[in-house]
DNA sequence: TAGTTCTTTCAAATACTTTTGAAAGTTCCG
DNA sequence: CGGAACTTTCAAAAGTATTTGAAAGAACTA
């Protein structure tokens, strides 16, 4: 039985790194994005142990950080045949897993946004009517400004729409669109 | 002359802290956005001192992220008449602003990234004419693992080039894209 | 040049995040 | 049950990032 395989190789090692730093990047830890590339690039489930000695993590890091993928989603556990403890596999649909994040995270940011930027527009609605010029000036400006504000995070949120639809059909709009890649016009903003 | 702007209004206060978070979930320093607020908020520009007292600040907070701000290229320094100290205003050009952050930040990021697939790939390409079989067939889905990361990432640069192309001629395809919400067909991957 | 006003710097302090590892908790089996 | 095998928890430690404020530095003015 294979029972020495504790040391990645120099591509693997490479591959987890630049995984964990875009990860970090991303706004995960580090060793999310290190542990979900090991078991990417590895052909059968890994254990705890496994990735404990892989990435010289201790128990409880690996523990931790394990139970943040699966729920992401990212990772799945599944039982191996005659084995006793768990093993672990990535998820290996990209998409799904990016459209994921995005559903979870990105959006429900976006949306928060989207709300306090309704309602502080709102309260500078109001004071567009003062009697007060200076005031009415002011407010007018704001105004416009926090529209600004929302509509590019109501643009932001259907990017997200975007790319969700397009990771349940794969491939599809954004990505052909993507590939036609042609030249702008004119005039700036 | 008015020398008692020290205070912000709840709606500035709640548009800062909003914008503050969303920049913060987006890896810059929280008091950045603060700062970017408060000045895309007001009529006239702003010094040091009153950024100091709006969002109360430390002196140092506020020339240090001021100028973070500066290097980024979202808020000008401004001369105002009569006036010794400097004035700053924000760069109200939202999609400039975001053009530039991507340019720097996140293109660069993917950048090294997809150089960093790359090489692994090359790696791993090697020992795919490897004589043991058990080396070959780990390679073979090493490969194809890394090459699936590599056009995720590549798919990333281009999209981040759209947004680009997007933002120097303003509101175009992109924008055209996505305001004509579409629904999707089928399949899933 | 001296004095004033304003800005920047930076070491120390604070706040926040991640990791560790030992102990407690499970689960399974005989 | 009793114990082996494994996992989870969590308080403390380590590691990072941010903020402070006092001191040094500039820039201007008279």
């Amino acid at each position: 039985m294979p029972k020495e395989k504790r040391t990645l190789e120099p591509s693997e090692a490479a591959v987890s790194d630049v995984v964990g730093k875009l990860i970090e990047f991303w706004g995960f830890k580090r060793n999310m994005g290190r542990i979900w590339s090991v078991l990417y690039l590895s052909p059968d489930p890994l254990s705890a142990e496994d990735l404990r000695q892989s990435l010289k993590l201790s128990s409880g890091a690996v523990s931790m950080t394990v139970n943040d993928l699966l729920r992401w989603g990212v990772v799945r556990k599944v039982w191996v045949q005659g084995e006793r403890k768990d093993f672990y596999t990535a998820e290996v649909q990209l998409w799904r897993m990016i459209s994921r994040v995005f559903n979870e995270r990105e959006k429900t940011e976006i949306v928060m946004a989207i709300e306090a930027f309704d309602e502080a527009l709102a309260d500078v609605a109001k004071l567009r009517s003062s009697s007060d010029p200076t005031v009415r000036a002011r407010a007018e400006l704001q105004y416009d400004r926090i529209k600004q504000l929302l509509e590019l995070a109501k643009l932001g949120k259907r990017l997200i729409e975007t790319l969700l639809a397009t990771a349940k059909i794969d491939a599809e709009p954004l990505v052909r669109f993507l590939l036609r890649q042609q030249a702008p016009s004119s005039q700036d903003t």
